[in-house]
DNA sequence: TTTGTTTGCTTGTCAGGACATAGTCTATCA
DNA sequence: TGATAGACTATGTCCTGACAAGCAAACAAA
């Protein structure tokens, strides 16, 4: 049975065991791979492949990670599920809303090139009189209000202004000038809207938000943005995998 | 500098690479390898641990995937930050709670073997008709309410009773009944605390609440409990570290 | 029937080598 | 002085080979 049948092209700059992987991927959310099937032995799979079995091994490492397959030495591997859904990554709502088809926009209630607030220089760890880009912007999707983000940029790595943050993401903004995030600690929690958000953002005092706290760093282990928004609860929460390592 | 001074024990049943793992997080966590510091390269690594090269990429390779390192090809690899925390994961609140020394205590308020309603049955999968333990609960830390949770469990993997969810934490009695969780799909968003759990949350109508909606997947691919949990937003929040991959 | 043992299968771990590729630095040349 | 080419370094990819360890089913003994 899952013998597989993929095209493996070893001219492609793709490593081998990408191919492997998106290969895999894409059977089992094409259902070729239905969940619970058992898939030959990494050696036979190698073998058919013309892989060896390190790189056999490799690739299917990452499904496991990723939740796709289950392993167990002696028995065999195994499709876990379909359902995986993109593990919660480090992208900005612009990018996300953009890929899922919206058409999201951006109004910059206020931009400040200033000295960084306590809370700023603390979650950055700037030293004392640092100046931060300082922004609150309103996100609107299809013309609702969705999002009150509330943002502090270093600004020794890229000069912003207010123009293109209103036209593009902060996340793409950034990545374009050369930040390659790596890492960010998130908290999500709830509150109630307020007499300045709830107008906003469309909605009521008293009415549910969710909130979102961020600081990302990059891969040179800097302290690149922090951010505060709030969210309208009845059109957005946050959805995850998680993968039990 | 990063030359590391580690204890490999051959004759240990932990695999090598994972003594590395263990070594490196531990010098790093004691500020022996300090964030940004850079260190030796693989080669010489493994050579002065006596390893082979693969052996302490496979190191290297968990650790750059938790966020601790940063690996460029032709530059080197670098300690990213200590403030790594510890990543969303596939734990219950129970344990959560008794790792960090609060005490919780929980009060089952209904508890039943039941059809499933609709809402389970779709999330869990089931043939129509099919039976699951529904239960609510109360959490409690130090006497203070939490959370109020409902959860639909299979009834076809381990017998439940109201006795042992009123003394431990539900994936706690799940795990020692054999059941090895994999997977997660999780939801977290926000609501107004209604007439029915105001009071059970010791708060008032209209108050902030972080709910969560997450049905479990076990290592052979069976859906295994789905639940609700509302949370009071003045005392609890998700955090989690993203990595990017 | 039950219990212990063996055998074979599959994944887990580890070694050593080879070449590719992407940065960085230096030396050379215009 | 500035740009370019090359050497060098470190990680990225891929290979072959070997043995260990966990699991399950078949088998043998009580």
């Amino acid at each position: 049975m899952g013998s597989l049948n993929l095209n493996i092209d070893r001219s492609s700059p793709v490593p081998l065991y990408h191919q492997v992987v998106q290969g895999i991927e894409a059977a089992i959310h094409s259902g070729t791979l239905a969940p619970g099937s058992r898939l030959d032995n990494e050696i036979d799979l190698a073998a058919s492949l013309n892989l060896s079995r390190p790189t056999m091994r490799k690739a299917m490492d990452e499904l496991v990670r990723s939740g796709l397959l289950v392993r167990k030495r002696g028995v065999g591997t195994q499709v876990v599920s379909s359902q995986v859904r993109r593990h919660l990554e480090l992208s900005s709502l612009f990018d996300d809303l953009q890929r899922v088809g919206s058409k999201p926009a951006t109004e910059v209630l206020s931009f400040m090139h200033m000295e960084a607030d306590d809370a700023a220089r603390e979650a950055l760890q700037l030293p004392k009189g640092a100046k931060v880009y300082h922004f609150t912007r309103l996100r609107t999707v299809d013309g609702k209000p969705l999002a009150l983000m509330e943002n502090s940029v270093r600004d020794d790595i890229v000069a912003m202004d207010e123009a293109s943050l209103a036209s593009r993401g902060l996340y793409e903004i950034l990545r374009s000038a050369g930040v390659n995030f790596r890492l960010a600690n998130q908290r999500i929690g709830a509150v109630i809207a307020n007499a300045y958000q709830a107008p906003l953002l469309g909605t009521t005092v008293g009415a549910a938000l969710v909130t979102m706290e961020r600081t990302a760093l990059d891969d040179t282990g800097r302290l690149v943005e922090t951010g505060h928004h709030v969210y309208r609860a009845d059109s957005y929460s946050f959805e995850m995998t998680l993968v039990q390592r």
